[in-house]
DNA sequence: AAATGAACCTGTTTGC
DNA sequence: TGCAAACAGGTTCATT
């Protein structure tokens, strides 16, 4: 379901729904095998704690408090949404019990019917610190920060010889960048999805960064994408799907040249380009 | 070391 | 209509 646009959206949800640093009162786990068993007793260290605040890392997202994180990631279908009690559905894994105030209560659940989403518990960082966790310390930069440029770009990827739309996928490179952006920066950085790496000039490599960043920005800008089911914690949905112009127009014309969109399949992958724009 | 493909799951769409 | 195959926003792991 989800790339960085869509988790950054429900970052964004979930932190205006934390406004007030409630309490988390209490986790309903419904079962713990997701891609990994969930640690649950860990998690429940986190019973009893405030949230102090809600951040995105690549397509992971922390949950902050004095005792440690509470980390999820979406996986392919996985959703973060209010549900009142008496609003239970197939596929919730998991409730949290969230307390503001003396009064009022609210539950949030974790939904994903595919269950390649993860639950993971995060040791608390000293002040100013990055949390640390296997599945965060070997990411590569955030689009939009300053490590990510062209000379970093041309410089990690210049002696490799896959595709570079798997490259763009590849989160020790960039993160965030998952199937339907990489075709939607590549066609707008008129890049062939199957050029390798070697074949990347540094002129390219200014307008992969340039295009990463433009796109993902406008994707953040519309809301996000809801092809299929994706909707932010709030139940709003995106519309960054009107916006595409490869993904998912094989054999409509090119909104540039006219030339039919192809699609080929890389590392199981669909990938949709214009074979005369890309080059 | 780096590239490739399989694996993990369920639900929906497509094609015969 | 029915059923099987293909496909879906991700990531890790084992194998070349």
């Amino acid at each position: 379901m989800p790339e960085l646009p869509e988790v950054e959206m429900v970052c964004r949800g979930l932190r205006s729904l934390f406004k007030g640093s409630p309490r988390i009162d209490r986790f309903e786990f419904l079962r713990e095998d997701l891609r990994f068993p969930i640690p649950i007793s860990k998690i429940k260290r986190l019973e009893g704690e405030k949230i102090l605040g809600v951040h995105r890392r690549s397509k992971y997202l922390l949950w902050e408090t004095k005792k440690g994180f509470l980390l999820s990631h979406l996986g392919m279908t996985g959703s973060w949404r209010v549900a009142p009690p008496g609003e239970e559905r197939t596929h919730d894994h998991l409730y949290v019990y969230l307390k503001k105030g003396t009064s009022s209560t609210m539950r949030l659940a974790y939904k994903d019917p595919r269950r390649f989403g993860i639950l993971d518990y995060v040791e608390p960082i000293v002040p100013g610190g990055i949390p640390s966790h296997v599945l965060l310390d070997h990411l590569g930069p955030e689009p939009f920060q300053e490590g990510f440029h062209p000379a970093y770009l041309r410089e990690k990827i210049k002696s490799r010889t896959s595709p570079i739309k798997n490259i763009l996928m590849d989160a020790s490179v960039v993160v965030g960048v998952g199937n339907i952006y990489a075709s939607e920066i590549l066609f707008r950085s008129g890049v062939h999805p199957r050029r390798k790496g070697i074949k990347i000039t540094q002129k390219d490599s200014e307008e992969l960064v340039r295009r990463t960043r433009e796109v993902l920005q406008e994707a953040i800008d519309s809301g996000g994408s809801s092809i299929r089911d994706y909707v932010n914690a709030n139940g709003a949905e995106g519309s960054y799907q009107m916006k595409f112009l490869v993904y998912g127009k094989e054999k409509k014309p090119c909104p540039v040249c006219g030339n039919l969109i192809q699609k080929i399949v890389q590392s199981g992958r669909s990938t949709f380009f214009c074979s005369h724009c890309q080059t």
